[in-house]
DNA sequence: TTATCTATGTGACATTATTCACATTATTAT
DNA sequence: ATAATAATGTGAATAATGTCACATAGATAA
C-alpha cells in the first residue's frame, strides 16, 4: 500500500479527511469534489488531490469522489480496517475522561486493559467494564491481552518509567499526554498531546496578530 | 517583539523548548548548550539555534544558554508574560477533566468561566470554585470577566454554534476539543486537538512501518 | 456518435523549513 | 597577554512541502 516517502502531514491529513467524509456520510451525501471537501476541511483543494495521489487514483474525472468508498480506501491506507487494542496507563481525570469519552470508540479503537499505580484504583471497575490492573503487571498483561498501543496519561514524573515499560513489553506505538518529551528507541513511535501548547499558540497569536 | 514571519512549527517548538528548560530549572542547572538541550526535546540543535534567532540573540558563545533567563525570554515572546483567562465550554468527561488537570493553571492559564447546556449542570461548583453558568450567558459572561480564550469541549453537533456564540462575545482564540472543523473569521485563531488524529497515525507506523 | 462539460491527476514551479558548516566571540588556562 | 577551547549565530545548501495550471478522462445530452 505504501510507495513512496508519504509525508507526515498527509498522514495526519487524510485522519482529517476521513472525519468530515463520514460526517458527509452521516448527511447522505454520495459524492463531493475535491473543492467542497476542501472548503470544509480548511485546505487547498489540490493539497486533498496529491495526498490521494501517493496512494492511488480514488476519484472520478469529472465527477468527484464517492463519498463512502473515500473513507473505505483512507481506512485502508491508514490501517484502520482492523481491531486496535489501547492500553490506557493512569487513571486521573484525563485517563479515566478518555476512556468514558466516546471518541475513541467511535473511531474503531477498543480498550483492553487499564493501569495505575494507586493501590487504591486497581481492582476497580471502569464504566466500560474494563477492571484497572496495578501498573506492576503492564509487562504481562499488555502481552496476554494483544495491545498494540499504550496511552500514557500519568504525571511527567512517571511517564518516561511507563514507557521503558511499555518498550519492555514489546509495544511499538505510544500516545503521550504527559507533558514531558519520553526517550524510546527507534522501533517505537511516540506521538504527543500536549494542549497547553496549542494554547501557548494562541496566546502567541493574539499577542502578535495572526 | 515579532520582527519577521515566524514559522507555526518555530512557535511549537518554542513551547516546548521552555517546558524542557522549566524541567531542567527545577534540577537546578544554571546554564545548557543547544546540543543538549536538543537532545532533550528530540530536535537539531541547529534548530533550536536558528528558532531562537527570529527573535534575538539569547545565548552566550562557547557557553550556552542561562536555563532561567532563557524562559523568561521565551515566556516574552509568546506573550506568557501576563495572565491569560480561558472559558471552558462543555463540562463532560474531557472539559471537567481538563480543569481539574492541574497544567494549565501550572502554566499560569487561569480559568475564568465555565459553561453547559444541560440545566442539571448549571449552578454546580467546580474543584476550582468556579460555577457554571448557562451557555445561554456565554457573550454577557465573557464581556464581563474579561474572557481571551474559550475552550470547547462540547459534542461534535454542538461545536460550530459555540464557537459563533464565543465569535459574537468578541474572543480571538479557541481550542477546539471537538472532533470537527469549525468555521470561524480570519480575526479569530483556532487549535484543533484530537487525540484519534494522533492515534490514526500511530496505526499508520504500526501498519507500514516508521 | 460527437460535442460539451466538469473535476480529477500530475508535472512544473514556488515556497517554506531544516540542516550544514564555519566564522565569530566569550571564557579559561597557561 | 596569548593561545586554546567551546558553543553560539548565521549565510548558503539542501530537502520537504504546498500550489498552480492544464492535459486528461469520465459523464451527460443532443
Amino acid at each position: 500500500m505504501k510507495f513512496a516517502k508519504i509525508p507526515m502531514a498527509t498522514i495526519n491529513r487524510l485522519s482529517i479527511y476521513m472525519r468530515t467524509l463520514q460526517e458527509l456520510l452521516e448527511e447522505e451525501v454520495d459524492v463531493i469534489s475535491s473543492e467542497r471537501l476542501a472548503k470544509q476541511c480548511g485546505v487547498n483543494p489540490a493539497q486533498i488531490r496529491k495526498d490521494l495521489a501517493y496512494f492511488g487514483e480514488f476519484g472520478v474525472r469529472g465527477v468527484g469522489y464517492r463519498v463512502s468508498d473515500l473513507v473505505n480506501q483512507i481506512k485502508e491506507i491508514l490501517g484502520l480496517n482492523r481491531p486496535w487494542n489501547l492500553a490506557m496507563i493512569g487513571l486521573g481525570n484525563l485517563g479515566s475522561a478518555s476512556i468514558r469519552h466516546g471518541n475513541f470508540i467511535k473511531h474503531g479503537y477498543i480498550f483492553s486493559a487499564a493501569f495505575d499505580a494507586d493501590t487504591q484504583k486497581v481492582g476497580k471497575r471502569l464504566p466500560n467494564g474494563l477492571i484497572i490492573n496495578h501498573v506492576d503487571e503492564l509487562e504481562e498483561i499488555v502481552k496476554e491481552r494483544d495491545v498494540h498501543v499504550g496511552i500514557i496519561a500519568t504525571p511527567a514524573s512517571s511517564a518516561q518509567s511507563v514507557a521503558n515499560q511499555l518498550v519492555l513489553a514489546g509495544i511499538n506505538g505510544i500516545l503521550n499526554f504527559a507533558p514531558i518529551q519520553i526517550q524510546v528507541p527507534d522501533c517505537c513511535h511516540v506521538e504527543n498531546v500536549d494542549f497547553t501548547i496549542k494554547l501557548d499558540a494562541i496566546a502567541y497569536h493574539l499577542s502578535f496578530g495572526t
